[in-house]
Order: structure tokens, then sequence, then C-alpha cells
RNA sequence: CGCGGGAUAGAGCAGCUCGGUAGCUCGUCGGGCUCAUAACCCGAAGGUCGUCGGUUCAAAUCCGGCUCCCGCAA
């Protein structure tokens, strides 16, 4: 098939890697602009923009996929389908009419579970067992279209978002072959989203970094875990700001927030406690907990926030 | 010139105001204790104090330039 492939950050990378080495033609990428980023404000090219480039595919970046002239440069193509990941924008019903077999989204959720923005992060901050990729066809609503196919896969009692996310991005590059084949040969057959059972994510926010020690280490992993790689989850000790990077889940019981322990560096809960393997203190580089401990006067029975 | 923190032994920190012997915790190595140990005790090695220059009898410390790392904001 002939295909125009939209897609923005390094979670779409591995979906268009697999279409190009298929027997697909991918023919035109589509992604946001260039943006500043970093402490420098440098301006840096999005991932798929920096992947399509290498494999020489034209790489359109308009501001507005809205306006006419993108249209064109759509239809000029004449595409069979649009694979859409982590695009960033909502398309407009000229450009989803526009292929013959419609625009297909790969979404990291088992939808009709976690509809929007976030669907990989909230699923480890809910701390789900399971959780997959959907491929469906795309409609004006968000993440509303008919699914396609779906692919399942368990979350590690420790897995970050950000490994959660390379995961998922590589079965989406499988699982989008797999839909491109099966409805090229009209094999399958488009089931509606059960509206009942749809749940909606919007963006991660730094406001939710703070760490809350009153809850149970359950949410209080959940939220390390879900929130590493970006923005990353934080807590006051010793009257500084620290990203907290990992945490294990240990049984010891304790005060809200009390050290229980330190060599391992274990702090209490409102229900059992976490186990802090590495953190960063702000101004100064990731570390370990030993690390750390190692040049802070830490005691047990202190409190932290 | 957006705001701010930082660079000292393998790691993490103190020392800098007030210039004069390189310090702490951990790790490493050796020894001891112990049925045993990541525990405890004794000892040792390991640092051009980021870099270049200035002031000074004397600079980790005071002054100026440079490089690199990081937090916030975006």
């Amino acid at each position: 098939m002939k295909i125009i492939y939209m897609g923005t950050p390094d979670f779409a990378v591995p979906a268009l890697k697999a279409l190009a080495s298929s027997e697909h033609e991918v023919c035109a990428v589509f992604t946001q602009p260039d943006k500043p980023r970093g402490r420098k404000q440098i301006l840096t090219p999005p991932d798929v923009k920096i992947c399509a480039q290498s494999l020489d595919i034209p790489v359109y970046q308009p501001d507005s996929i809205k306006n006419s002239d993108a249209l064109e440069v759509i239809n000029s193509y004449n595409p069979d389908v649009i694979v859409v990941a982590a695009y960033g924008k909502l398309l407009p019903k000229a450009v989803l009419d526009a292929p013959k077999f419609g625009c297909v989204n790969i979404h990291g959720s088992l939808l009709p579970k976690y509809r929007g923005a976030a669907p990989i992060q909230q699923s480890v901050l809910n701390g789900d067992k399971v959780t997959g990729i959907t491929t469906m066809l795309m409609d004006i609503g968000m993440d509303t279209g008919d699914i396609l196919l779906k692919k399942e896969t368990e979350i590690g009692e420790n897995e970050t978002s950000g490994e959660l996310f390379d995961r998922l991005a590589l079965l989406g590059g499988e699982l989008i072959l797999k839909t491109l084949s099966a409805l090229e040969k009209g094999e399958i057959t488009p089931q509606k989203q059960d509206e009942g059972l749809a749940t909606h994510t919007s963006k991660i926010d730094k406001s939710l970094c703070p760490l809350d020690f009153s809850k149970s280490a359950f949410e209080v992993h959940n939220k390390v875990r879900g929130l590493n790689p970006w923005p990353v989850a934080t807590a006051k000790i010793c009257g500084k700001n620290v990203k907290i990077f990992s945490t294990r889940l240990c049984s010891k019981a304790g005060k809200i927030g009390e050290v229980l322990s330190i060599n391992p560096f274990v702090v209490g809960c409102g229900e059992n406690s976490v186990e802090i393997l590495e953190l960063q203190p702000e101004g100064k580089k990731r570390m370990t907990a030993d690390a750390f401990l190692a040049g802070h006067r830490i005691e047990i029975g202190e409190i932290i926030e």
C-alpha cells in the first residue's frame, strides 16, 4: 500500500521503520515543526523527522494540518492509507476521508480504556498489570474510532513509563503491519468501541511530581515509575527538591515519610514503605541512594516530605 | 545576555566569610574479631582542590577570564 505516515516523538519511530522496510511504500511523512528544547532552547527536529530523512522520505511540517495546503499535499500523493502515531494534532474530516482505506491510528492502550494524551504513563501510574496497543480507524473524535486490532502485554512490577514506551513502540510496529495487510485483504471487521468502558487521560504535567508519602507504597511506587523518564517524581529531602527516579516496594511499616532504614534507604508510606534506589538533588547529578547518603547525614527516624 | 546550584581521593559531601598541616561518610586493599557476615574493631593506599591567569612570603580559600555538569523557567 502507499502510505503517508504522521507521527512526532520517538514512540512513532519504530512503526515508521517497520513500514519503511515492509512491502508497503511510505511516500511522505508529516510531523510537527522543529521546536526549541533544552536549557539552551535549541531548535530540535522531532525524532520522526530525523528517521524519515535517514530513510530519504519527504518530510512535511505544517503548522496546521487543517489548511488546504496540507490537504493538497496529501491528495497529491494519492495514498491508500494514512498511518498516525502520536502525531500531536487532530485531523480534520477532509484528511480522514482522503485515503481509500482511511486513517489508521496506533494507540498506546487497549481502547476504549485510556483515550487521549498519555495512555502509557497513565497505565503505569494506575498500577495496571496489563496494557497494550490498539490500531483503529480514526474518526473525528479523540481516539473514538472503530477498533481494528489489539495486542496485549504485561507491565512489569518495576517497569517505568519509558521502558513501557519502548516496548509498546515496537509492538506498534508489528501490529500496524498486521493491521494493514489484513485491512488490504478485507479480513478485518472494524469493531465499535464500547462507550460505557471508555476512559480518558489528560496530559502529564509537572504538578503531578511531588510525592505524597501518606499514600500507599504501591501508589508512591507507581508514581515514581509512571513519571520516569519525564517529568520525574520529587520529594523534599534536607530542604531540597530531589527527583526520585526509581523505587522498590518494601513491606516494612512506619510513620508517613519516616526514614526506616539507611541501607537500604527505606521511607515509610501510608501503607508499607518504599525503598529509594536512584535520586537526583537539584543542581546535582543523578546518583544512587547509597551515594547520596554517603554525603548527607540522614538519621533513621527523620521525616521526609 | 532568562533565574539559580555545582566542579575537592573511585562515589557522595565538608572546608572558602576570616588565606597558613587535605577533612568526613562510603567504597577499595591489608589485618583482627566471629560458627559466620553486607555487622564490629585496627591499619593502609588513593587528591595537579575543573582550567588559565592575577594578588600574596603563602591560595581549595581572595580577584578576573574560560570549559564542563545540573535544577528551574520555556
